[in-house]
RNA sequence: GUGGCCGUAGCUCAGCCUGGUAGAGCGCCUGGUUGUGGUCCAGGAAGUCGCGGGUUCGAGUCCCGUCGGUCACCCCA
C-alpha cells in the first residue's frame, strides 16, 4: 500500500510540527486571558446542523462538505467550520446569559489544495454570546489581533465592515441587485447567478470587482440600531489602538453573518491565498437552528496560513541533549531528575558510544549539550561552544537562564 | 469543479526535446584525521524512474489514462 496520507491532508513531523505546539500554546495564552474557556465539540455532526446553520446556498455546503451516511442511515458530516456547532453545543447545555467559548481543532473541507489551504485544516476560533454590546465585537476582535501579533504574522492588517441586520439589509440586497442585473454582461457566469442567490457575494469575487465601480454601499441604507452598534465597535477598536481599514466589499462566506464582520489579512504572504482568519457577528444563527434568539459575535483563524505567514524557524522541542559517559542506567536516573525539575531533555537509549551520543545531539541542533561522568563529577553544559561545569542540581536554572537570553 | 507546471536515491535535482539498460550534490554508513559531535580525506550502501496501459526490437525519455504535489481561477479562514 501507498504510506502518502490522503489528499489535501498532511503529516506534520518535527522540526515543523514545533511551530504548531508553539502557536497552540500560546492560544491557549491569550484565550484563557480573555476569559474563554476551552469548548470542545464533535468533529462530527448531522449534516442538517450545517445545511441549516451555514446556509444552503453558500460554496461551503453545496461542494465542500466531506459528508456520508452513517451506519444508521443519517446524513453525517465533517465539520467544515466551528461556529455552529459550538452554537449548537449552547443550546444542547439549555445555556443561558452571557457565555465564552475558546476551540482549537481539524475543520475539513473538501476543495482543491493550495498555499495553505488543505482538505484537514486546523482552525482557533471563540464565540462571544448573549452580549449584544460593540463590546463584544471589540473584545473578540482585539483577541484575535493580539494573538496574531505575538505568534509573529508579518504586515498583519484588520480589515473590518458592516453587514445590517434583518430590519436594513434586505433594502441594501434589493439596491446591490438592481445594480448588478444592470451590470449582468460585465460578469462571469458564476456571479451572474448569484445575483438571484446572494447577490452580496459577488462583491467578493476577483475577477468581477475591478467592473464593479462605485457599487451601492451597506453603509448608506443602515437602520439607526446596525448603524450605532458599527459607530461603536470602530470607536472602540480606535480606543485600544487598533488600526483597521474599512472595506465595503468584505462580505462573509456564511449566511449567518448580521453586522459586524472582519478579516485579519497577512500582506506579507506571497500566495493569493491571504485571509489568515475572519469572523462576526451572527444575531440570528440561533434562530436559524430552531432556538432562542441568541445573539452572538466570534472569529476562526487558520493555523496553517498563520504559521506560514509567521514564518518562524522553529525552536527546538529541547533544552538539553544528555550525553554519558557512564552506565545507561544512570543516565536514565540522570535525565529523570532534570525532567521532573521541568527541564526538556532527552538522551541515547541503548548506550551507544560516546561519540554517537555527540553526533545525535549536533543532528538534533539542542542549545546545550549535557555532559555527564558519573555522580562525583560535575556536569559539563556546553552551549555555543562554550563550556561551563555545575553540579546536577545547578543545571535546570542554569538551562532556564540560557534559554531566556 | 477548471487550467498551467511538476512527480527519477532519505532530501534537492540533472537526464526526457533528438528512445539504447540511471547520475550529481547534500544526507546516511565504514575507516582515517581532529581539540570526545560540527572540519578535512578515502571508501561504501542505497532507486518499483508515482501507478496502469499503449507504440517500439528496445521506454525514465514518445502517446493515453490515472493518482499525487504545486500555482492560479472559483471559493474560503
Amino acid at each position: 500500500m501507498s504510506f502518502r496520507p490522503p489528499k489535501g491532508t498532511d503529516d506534520l513531523l518535527a522540526p515543523r510540527s514545533q511551530s504548531w505546539r508553539e502557536a497552540l500554546g500560546l492560544w491557549e495564552d491569550w484565550s484563557a486571558r480573555y476569559g474563554y474557556p476551552l469548548v470542545m465539540t464533535p468533529v462530527l455532526e448531522a449534516t442538517e446542523l450545517f445545511e441549516r446553520g451555514v446556509g444552503e446556498t453558500t460554496e461551503v455546503v453545496t461542494k465542500q462538505m466531506f459528508t456520508f451516511t452513517d451506519r444508521g442511515g443519517r446524513s453525517m458530516t465533517l465539520r467544515p467550520e466551528g461556529t455552529a456547532g459550538v452554537v449548537r453545543a449552547f443550546l444542547a447545555s439549555g445555556g443561558q446569559g452571557p457565555w465564552k467559548g475558546a476551540y482549537s481543532g481539524p475543520f475539513f473541507r473538501y476543495e482543491q489544495p493550495q498555499g495553505g489551504r488543505r482538505r484537514q485544516f486546523w482552525q482557533l476560533g471563540v464565540e462571544y454570546l448573549n452580549v449584544e454590546s460593540p463590546v463584544a465585537d471589540a473584545e473578540v476582535i482585539e483577541l484575535g489581533y493580539r494573538y496574531l501579533e505575538t505568534v509573529g504574522v508579518a504586515d498583519l492588517e484588520l480589515v473590518v465592515n458592516t453587514l445590517g441586520d434583518p430590519s436594513c439589509r434586505p433594502a441594501y440586497v434589493e439596491a446591490l441587485r438592481r445594480y448588478l442585473d444592470e451590470r449582468r454582461q460585465l460578469l462571469s457566469p458564476e456571479s451572474a447567478r448569484l445575483i438571484e442567490l446572494n447577490p452580496l457575494r459577488v462583491l467578493d469575487s476577483k475577477t468581477d470587482r475591478p467592473h464593479l465601480d462605485d457599487p451601492p454601499r451597506m453603509t448608506d441604507f443602515l437602520c439607526e440600531p446596525c448603524a450605532r452598534h458599527y459607530d461603536g465597535v470602530k470607536h472602540l477598536l480606535d480606543t485600544l489602538e487598533i488600526t483597521y481599514t474599512e472595506d465595503l466589499s468584505l462580505v462573509r462566506g456564511l449566511d449567518y453573518y448580521t453586522r459586524t464582520a472582519f478579516e485579519y489579512v497577512g500582506r506579507g504572504l506571497a500566495t493569493a491565498q491571504n485571509a489568515l482568519g475572519g469572523g462576526g457577528r451572527y444575531d440570528g444563527l440561533s434562530e436559524l437552528l430552531g432556538g432562542p434568539p441568541t445573539p452572538g459575535v466570534g472569529f476562526a483563524l487558520g493555523l496553517d496560513r498563520i504559521i506560514l505567514s509567521a514564518g518562524k524557524e522553529p525552536g527546538s522541542h529541547l533544552d538539553a541533549y544528555l550525553v554519558y559517559e557512564t552506565d545507561v542506567t544512570e543516565a536514565v536516573v540522570v535525565a529523570s531528575r532534570l525532567r521532573r525539575t521541568g527541564t526538556r531533555v532527552d538522551f541515547d537509549g541503548e548506550g551507544r558510544p560516546v561519540e554517537a551520543q555527540f553526533r545525535m545531539a549536533a543532528r538534533l541542533d539542542v542549545p546545550v549539550v549535557l555532559v555527564y561522568r558519573g555522580s562525583d563529577l560535575p556536569v559539563e553544559a556546553r552551549a555555543s561552544g562554550v563550556s561551563h561545569e555545575m553540579g546536577l542540581d545547578e543545571v535546570p536554572e542554569w538551562v532556564r537562564r540560557s534559554r531566556d537570553t
